[in-house]
DNA sequence: GTGAAAGCGCTAACAT
DNA sequence: ATGTTAGCGCTTTCAC
């Protein structure tokens, strides 16, 4: 059952029933109750993907993620959702496991019209790439692109990192451990991570007390112990999420060991157990920003500042 | 530039092009190279959309979820993609904040043929309704449907339930406050929860312990205190989440009052953290057997077991 | 207002 | 092996 179905029955042209079902104007009322009639007598209901194919959009927007693991996904997702529901926009999920492989199957995608834009929540090709693959369609990302051009939301981080280091150094602390996902060398984050560190405590984060890889609570926690096993104590903890500094917590606590001071990120729920000091990175409103960029057709990046946030260790977590 | 472009420059038909694109049998090496070769120099790419239009197929899976704040959806979700990825096949986000003509609105998209099924990973609209819907494509749902004649993929968790509540009374508990998401006259969850209760405890939860509608870390919080203000002073409480269990603790702990014995669900971060008796209710688990259901032509029901999880107050969080 | 016809771009059955 | 042809189902231009 097609619309030239419905148009024969009704004795209309597939032109006026196309009318009818989208309400456009230039259709007699005789047409439309007639075309109408028929179109509730067999039940019919047009083809999405043929109409996406004629007017070339499709309304899906791609998003591509790592893994889910971390709350910076979710949180980005969220955001995106939020906005693009209202707009009349789907979210398709596309995990990428930070395999470029995976990830230029994602910009052939794109290419092949599967997506009217795709968003990456990070990536592991090559900026290079992302840029070039912007001829075939909108190309966001969610970080901070440099000098190019293409589009961006992201968080400003440099400043809270900073706040964070320099209530750390006014707490004294002396032996700096420092969590992170991936590597100085792979990641701009931990760049602006490292910067920071140089910047409030002159000297370059100790290598010894430096480690990478660490994305979950019981990494965290194993993390904690690898330091423990090379005799290493710091005095403080900069983890690259919540959850992680609790998991470290948690090591120490088991062996009935000083806790170092801890300062996570993300603001997390178990930050908020804990009253850890954390940063927010805002990672709703950039899923809110991604989504208004993807739809845009002139390159633009938009920031939105984190903030670092120290709690009471004694107040209510609500009004 | 389409298929005919490629078709014409290389001097082969467009079936031909077809064949090389898609690497089917019957076409010679020259042709091949001849197409291949101009598929190279012009940069062409074949279209999607026109391929999912002229196939039937969009290897695209709606997933229906009301919201993301609670781990119940990611965790299917999770357990969507999870299974969905090796099999070539993409995740639709369809939120539908429990509004039964959003609802609609997807299931019509189904027939419209946008997704190639859907999966409700729970549900405002009817049981008959989604039965009626599966004339027009493949639906699953995430919970037990009983005698309706539809695909499901759901935790049994009466047993994990009555686990719970039976080592709750060998802890001589006598009044049990429970935290639900919806009244036990919506949900089938909660009217387990219910029945579970009546069978160890030998009478039907009180009223005046119940509180509903609580979702979150936040709102776990504000029960407990709605609790105290109402002078129930509970000496357990089961909620329905570590989360919520771990406000209810922060409640009890920001007034310097005795904390009643908790029991979560979900094995969420909280939990093991604060090291709560939990049930783990497998949502990983179902949303990969969701995904399989959806991909069959029978409908069938698969259910996993809940497990009430028990840790000891002092050992490490791995090995 | 209405309809014919030309797209949108690919696939597959059938001939040769 | 290869091409022809008829789909897949909707939109839109242009002529009347």
């Amino acid at each position: 059952m097609n619309i030239h179905d419905i148009a024969k029955l009704s004795g209309y042209s597939a032109a006026t029933v196309s009318r009818v079902i989208n309400c456009r104007k230039y259709v007699s009322d005789d047409a439309k109750l007639a075309v109408q009639k028929v179109i509730k007598e067999y039940d019919y209901v047009p083809n999405d993907v043929a109409r996406d194919l004629s007017k070339g959009k499709t309304h899906n927007i791609g998003v591509v993620m790592p893994h889910t693991k971390h709350p910076y996904y979710t949180g980005i997702i969220n955001g995106i959702m939020d906005a693009a529901f209202p707009a009349g926009y789907r979210i398709v999920l596309l995990p990428s496991m930070y395999n470029a492989d995976i990830e230029m199957n994602y910009l052939n995608r794109l290419r092949r019209k599967a997506y009217d834009a795709i968003i990456f929540t990070s990536h592991g090709v090559s900026l290079d790439d992302l840029v070039n693959y912007q001829a075939y369609g909108s190309i966001v990302c969610c970080h901070d692109p440099g000098n190019y051009k293409i589009s961006a939301a992201y968080t400003e981080r440099i400043a809270s990192y900073l706040a964070a280091f320099k209530w750390a150094k006014k707490q004294s602390v002396h032996d700096v451990a420092i969590f992170l996902s991936r590597d100085f060398t792979l990641s701009a984050t931990s760049q602006l991570t490292r910067k920071a560190f140089i910047e409030v405590f002159g000297h370059i984060p100790t290598n010894d007390l430096l480690r990478t890889g660490v994305v979950t609570y019981e990494e965290g926690y194993k993390s904690a112990r690898s330091l423990y096993e090379n005799k290493k104590y710091p005095d403080m903890i900069f983890a690259n999420g919540d959850d992680i500094a609790a998991g470290a917590r948690q090591f120490y606590l088991d062996n009935n060991l000083p806790i170092p001071l801890l300062i996570g990120q993300e603001n997390q729920l178990s930050g908020q157990l804990l009253r850890l000091p954390t940063i927010d990175h805002n990672f709703h409103e950039i899923g809110k920003l991604a989504f208004e960029l993807a739809l845009e057709n002139k390159t633009r990046q938009v920031s939105v500042e984190s903030k670092f946030i120290l709690r009471d260790q004694k107040s209510c977590p609500d009004n």
